[in-house]
DNA sequence: GATACATTTATAACAGGGTTATGAAATACT
DNA sequence: AGTATTTCATAACCCTGTTATAAATGTATC
């Protein structure tokens, strides 16, 4: 059925390349031409194997939801639910820290062709079904946690979606506005504003200040220990 | 000093008829040759008064700021500091929904030239003082919002700055989940998460829970009578 | 194995952006 | 009035996405 083989392969290399140049050079490194002489191809490839420039833009974006699935998936479930909602919020903000080009193009910030990169509507039960797969990968994580933590006792019983979009809400906004430079470099933002948010968050929906902070404190020792975050 | 004294309205029409193509027409739309035609000129305009697309775009953002600005100085402060502190999150939040074209590029997100607003560091006492003016006017609303609460032994003692990073966290992430369409039309995600994120983080910050919930119905009414919103 | 077909690819051109020289027009100062 | 300085319109330049076009490459069929 395909005269070639190598089509597949093509593709992955473009994706591959356009994250690399996205990285290193920012949203205007983008290019046709310049992803085309990485791959030793010409710029045809693009439109043969996506269409055009935008639809390429709209895979990497994906591509960059899958990676953060992938991270938030490797946050280990223990025992404190409450601690791993932070623990899956560190996982966030680190894999958006560490490639904050690609997440800018992910969230549809960073618009190299003006696309946008909308998943869809969320507060409605049966558009819900219908998103995007890779952002409802990325979302359920949290809405998992959340549910965890009500039915644990320590959050107030509620929906858990409602729970995990305050949350989500919460920690985008802290990770937008780190990325962005308003509150410094470095561990900076995360021990004087997330932290305390994420001790908000747990009194605000029902834990005790006692096991909040308790549960921070858990957290961010994991968090420093795995990292190499020594704290000051 | 200056033989051409219309420079300075020329750079007005020119801001004016920027904001009103990106409203209109997105962030593609904001182009030298249509600005110019816009305002029946040519492009070089564009470059006597601001340099290039770059510096004029920059000029917008910080349009944007202070219009963010103003309408956070029009929330009058009442004897309930917590219901001014959702109150000016609803402002901000209409802020944004009115044009989130404007806002896209203030915040930086959208980048018609790969521009960036960033103001400036929060975190650091010393680093704050030389943000952009128009950024800090506008989080200095906040300050002083969480500054009044605190003093009213409803929230419990910290940093006012602490807690307005917190406050701003939350309520940036959430208006800018619900413009990039995650909430669903209207006043949907207003009822179903800013609402209730209100409350969660009065009470994380220090409110018993009927107080925060009573700040949360007061501002809210306010609201519905204000801008039309017949809460279903 | 040779031919027909579909797909991919390279080349080259086009269209539409930002930007820049250049000289003319317009205004303030002497 | 004359001079200097700024502004502006025109036209070109460069770069980027995109699109024709034809050659090359692989698959399928006989």
């Amino acid at each position: 059925m395909s005269p070639k083989p190598a089509a597949a392969e093509v593709k992955a290399k473009l994706i591959e390349a356009a994250i690399r140049l996205l990285a290193d050079g920012g949203p205007e490194a983008l290019q046709a031409r310049k992803l085309a002489a990485e791959i030793g191809a010409s710029t045809m490839a693009v439109y043969t194997h996506f269409g055009g420039m935008g639809a390429l833009v709209d895979e990497v974006a994906r591509e960059g939801f899958r990676r953060l699935s992938a991270n938030l998936g490797e946050v280990e479930e223990t025992d404190d639910p409450a601690a791993d909602i932070l623990t899956l919020a560190l996982a966030y903000r680190r894999t958006v820290v560490e490639n904050p080009q690609l997440y800018a193009v992910t969230f549809g910030q960073s618009a190299p062709n003006g696309q946008k990169a909308a998943l869809g509507d969320m507060t409605n039960e049966e558009t819900r079904q219908n998103l995007s797969e890779e952002g409802i990968v990325a979302f359920g994580y949290l809405v998992r946690a959340a549910d965890r933590v009500i039915k644990a006792g320590r959050f107030r019983p509620a929906p858990e979606f409602a729970v995990a979009a305050q949350l989500w809400s919460a920690v985008h906004g802290y990770i937008t506005l780190e990325v962005a430079g308003y509150f410094g470099d470095g561990e900076n933002g995360v021990e004087q504003i997330l932290v305390p948010l994420a001790t908000t968050l747990g009194v605000g929906l029902g834990d005790t200040l006692e096991a909040a902070a308790e549960s921070v404190r858990v957290s961010i020792e994991a968090w420093r220990a795995k990292e190499g975050n020594i704290g000051t």
